[in-house]
RNA sequence: GGUCCCAUCGUCUAGUGGCCUAGGACACAGCCCUUUCAAGGCUGCGGCACGGGUUCGAAUCCCGUUGGGACCGCCA
């Protein structure tokens, strides 16, 4: 059996986008199932957008998803090399080659590819089944323009070939171009690869995803605290089910189930509110350590200096968030009055809490800040028994404390976040607003 | 306009002629839990675009209609 060889093959015009990251994310997915051998290749044919800058920041969103490729312009291979701006002499020899067969001729300094008439173009998609289509539809098709570059139509089937590229995934967009590179296959004498196209990604106005929609580019939802085990999880269920019902898996999972022949053909909506939930379960299984090192940037991003803080404590806190936060963003945030008091004072001033109330609690708060052993049992048992004996419900206690550690309504349980934070920084909040 | 593709809950999907009074997930609503919000558990809402065939039987096969989309560049 062929060992699997699968390509993908952007042009480096921007950054690495939500659809490209599809389409390399079902390729690495095959060939890891397969086997085989992912190859990188950069279509940088367009010189006036193509830039080193934007190779380097693809390559490092491929890395960021982790989808590892076994060639490529950076680490090289057996075919190459990996940039169609170095393979110039190859699209030449093989467009002479088609002139000397007389099934090209010249346009100026372009050549160009005669489509022959009455045939009909027949291929079995692993997808979408067969497509037949006549040539007569297709007009001749430049191969080589004035400039001496290759067109994309061209230099897709001479770096597919001669890279020995035997499985073709890429987008459905692609399909209506198939019967062209076919044909330049049968012109050159070439055998076939495999063709899987894939379901394109609709924004949620169900167009085509585009800059308009915001966020577009895997750095831009990194940048918003989605973390690269959940974009590929929900990139992976764009098109593709696992069986049994599974929606939640790692990549190790995805590949063993992953198969080509259960790909769908209906365009996908990219559905930000699934994605925030899928990206919350990954969040919910990340390892503790690596949890912290990656919610560290958010919390600078927002003024907080995660440095200045023990790594233990760190740990724990953001162990109090249990499964709150769908992002590292919502987790800095959420987290944010463990590691300052600022941040509380600067959202909470305490003036909705009158001098009278003020003075009802105040033995309330001492004697909690008196308990014997600081735990969440001794003060939430404390709390409970003097709300019984003052009439009081256990939540008129617990807002005002919550408020004055947190400044905000809504927290972890406040009980152990006050154990959390130690009595001294209890004692500080609470004397800030004049409850103690 | 031409060529090609697609069509199951709002969204992602399961379903490849009988297991479908169409299953799951997100979202939404309600309930439980509860010091708040989450998390978790339970319940509900909601769909085979339409019309013809084929068949004992169709979400599944065929035809048509309608609706979407892609492409029609010396961009990729």
């Amino acid at each position: 059996m062929e060992t699997v060889r699968v390509r993908f093959a952007p042009s480096p015009t921007g950054a690495l986008h939500i659809g490209g990251a599809h389409t390399a994310l079902f390729n690495w997915l095959w060939a890891r199932r397969m086997g085989g051998s992912f190859v990188l290749r950069i279509e940088d044919t367009d010189r006036q957008r193509s830039t080193e800058a934007f190779e380097k920041t693809i390559l490092a969103g491929m890395r960021w998803l982790g989808l590892d490729w076994d060639e490529g312009p950076d680490c090289g291979g057996g075919f190459g090399p990996y940039r169609q701006s170095e393979r110039l002499d190859l699209y030449r020899r093989y467009a002479e080659e088609l002139l000397e067969k007389d099934l090209a001729y010249r346009d100026g300094a372009a050549i160009i590819h005669r489509i022959p008439q009455d045939r009909t173009i027949l291929f079995e998609d692993i997808v979408y089944g067969s497509i037949e289509i006549k040539s007569e539809t297709i007009k001749d098709t430049v191969l080589i323009k004035s400039d001496g570059t290759p067109t994309y139509n061209f230099a897709v089937v001479v770096d597919d070939h001669t890279m020995a590229i035997n499985y073709v995934i890429r987008g459905e967009d692609h399909i209506i171009n198939t019967p062209k590179q076919i044909l330049i296959y049968d012109a050159l004498g070439w055998e076939l690869p495999h063709f899987a196209h894939l379901p394109m990604i609709l924004g949620e106005d169900k167009k085509k995803l585009s800059k308009r929609q915001g966020a577009t580019s895997v750095y831009d939802y990194r940048d918003l605290g989605y973390i690269p085990e959940g974009i590929f999880n929900f990139l992976a269920l764009l098109g593709w089910s696992a069986g049994d019902d599974k929606e939640i898996f790692d990549r190790h999972e995805a590949t063993a189930l992953f198969d080509l022949a259960k790909v769908a053909k209906r365009k996908a909506v990219f559905d930000m509110k699934k994605l925030d939930f899928v990206n919350q379960e990954h969040l919910k299984r990340l390892d503790p350590i690596r949890k912290l090192d990656l919610v560290r940037p958010f919390w600078e991003a927002i003024g907080l200096d995660s440095r200045l803080v023990d790594d233990g404590y760190l740990l724990r806190s953001l162990d109090l968030l249990e499964g709150r936060g769908q992002t590292l963003k919502e987790m800095a945030a959420y987290s944010d009055f463990f590691l300052s008091f600022d941040p509380v004072k600067e959202r909470y001033d305490g003036s909705d809490i009158s001098e009278a109330i003020k003075a009802r609690l105040r033995p309330f708060f001492e004697a909690l800040l008196a308990i014997g052993n600081w735990d969440h049992d001794a003060m939430a048992e404390l709390a409970r028994q003097w709300a019984i004996d003052k009439g009081l419900k256990l939540k008129d206690l617990a807002m005002p404390l919550r408020w004055a550690l947190t400044g905000r309504k809504v927290s972890p349980g406040i009980f152990e976040v006050a154990v959390h934070l130690g009595p001294e920084e209890v004692r500080r909040r609470l004397a800030h607003y004049g409850l103690i």
